[in-house]
DNA sequence: TCTGGGGTCCTAGGACCC
DNA sequence: TCTGGGGTCCTAGGACCC
């Protein structure tokens, strides 16, 4: 058996544990830039607000509807789930950590009464630890966790938690289910299986495996074989070198000046080997990309990708950010506005393990290491941002702003303070 | 006016090999 | 008239997840 164990709406519930007043209040999160609906109370929901939809949309119904919008606090969101996760560990040895919100736990060898009496009360002390409310989901495989997951937040009568003990409870289950509630069917396969005439889940489970597997690929039979209850997917608890490492943003406003998208892609660029290096990993490749707006149907539009091999493995940031700046001057076209920047890394490997390289010496990478180390041990003690690379420029107007923000509560003593 | 960020996996098709 | 068979590797694009 698995457990699912899901936070209900984590990023609205993060600021709901330092604003209790807000609870039963219609609350949203929103993305970078202050662009996108990525977090949703109940009572929004219910309004017909939809996930990932622009802020801009809703001007008006927020307004009318009284509801309270939150920049995004990320800080704040990993460091309660970090803590949620703690306590999950505290109960069980096999767990995978699947997404902020998010972790999934192995019961094998425990009755399913046992398993009901512990998802309740790990469900009781995840509140009142964290103050995060949370769903749980258990099942034969993950994929039906997930579905009794989506059973118990869809219905109030399980109280948060939901156990799928047999097939009949599985069939009378996953007929109330829509094919996109199940874990790996998304808009596209939603709309390809409803023109099929397979709306529920339960009839998708039914569906001759040749058909899905020509259709839906191996993983959409995977995921009929597991709503069947046979097993394909399993936990991956031990840590997972990354294979690519992104790090873009939206412009906080459009971008013309050649020497701000050289900020831009500079900062995006010292962020990526920042990560590489807390991953414990070197890469090969650079990759950037920038484009216009994509929704702009006013202005004329650009997109370009080039993907550069750095001359040796580094997680070193001056030659991540020179790479990219080299890439940049070869995509950059004048005359247009700028929207959004990515720069990516590839064919990562593990730091340990890299080679020696004829021009590149050993003392000379050493060098290098002592310092990127420094660097990233300043920010850590006074706060990211203290020490920078001087192409990512001084007074940064291309930056988005979240004005409302709320206070780093738990990660950064200044902004307690701010707590009335 | 205003539309996020960070990942993974799979497949088809082309290039190439013998 | 009539043009093989079997394999690998790479990439772009599309699907999915949160």
């Amino acid at each position: 058996m698995y457990a699912v164990i899901d936070c209900n709406n984590f990023y609205v519930s993060c600021e709901r544990v330092f604003q209790p007043h807000l609870k039963k209040r219609p609350v949203v999160v929103l993305s970078n830039n202050d662009g996108c609906i990525i977090s949703r109370s109940d009572e929004v929901k219910r309004m017909g607000v939809k996930m990932g939809s622009p802020a801009f949309e809703y001007h008006d119904l927020f307004d009318k509807e009284n509801v309270h919008i939150f920049s995004p606090n990320f800080p704040l969101y990993a460091d309660l789930s970090s803590r949620v996760m703690r306590t999950i560990s505290a109960l069980s040895q096999r767990l995978e950590v699947y997404s902020i919100d998010e972790a999934f736990i192995d019961f094998s060898n425990f009755s399913t009464t046992l398993i009901e009496k512990q998802c309740i009360l790990l469900k009781k002390l995840i509140q009142k630890n964290i103050g995060i409310p949370v769903s749980i989901g258990v099942g034969t495989t993950m994929t039906l966790a997930k579905a009794a997951n989506e059973v118990a937040k869809k219905n109030e009568r399980f109280a948060g938690v939901c156990l799928i003990k047999n097939n009949t409870e599985r069939d009378k289950y996953l007929v109330t289910l829509k094919v996109d509630d199940i874990w790996g069917i998304g808009a596209g396969l939603r709309a390809f299986l409803n023109a099929h005439g397979i709306y529920n889940a339960y009839k998708l489970a039914q569906a001759p495996d040749l058909w899905v597997k020509q259709y839906m690929t191996i993983s959409g039979l995977k995921t009929v074989w597991e709503l069947r209850g046979r097993k394909c997917h399993d936990l991956t608890s031990e840590h997972v070198a990354k294979k690519s490492i992104i790090s873009s943003r939206t412009f906080g406003r459009p971008v013309t000046i050649y020497r701000e998208l050289v900020e831009s892609v500079s900062t995006y660029a010292a962020r990526a080997a920042e990560k590489l290096r807390e991953e414990g990993e070197v890469a090969s490749f650079v990759s950037l990309s920038i484009r216009t707006n994509l929704h702009s149907s006013s202005q004329k539009h650009y997109y370009n990708t080039l993907t550069e091999s750095l001359s040796h493995e580094t997680d070193y940031s001056p030659t991540i950010i020179s790479s990219a700046v080299q890439i940049l001057k070869k995509i950059y076209r004048r005359g247009y506005q700028y929207k959004k920047a990515c720069v990516s890394l590839h064919e990562l490997s593990s730091k340990d393990i890299q080679q020696q390289h004829l021009f590149y010496s050993h003392e000379k990478r050493q060098k290098e290491d002592r310092t990127m180390k420094a660097v990233d041990l300043i920010n850590f003690e006074f706060g990211s941002g203290t020490i920078e690379f001087a192409s990512q420029g001084k007074r940064p107007g291309w930056k988005g702003n979240a004005v409302k923000r709320t206070p780093r509560y738990t990660t950064k003593w200044n902004e307690l303070l701010e707590v009335s």
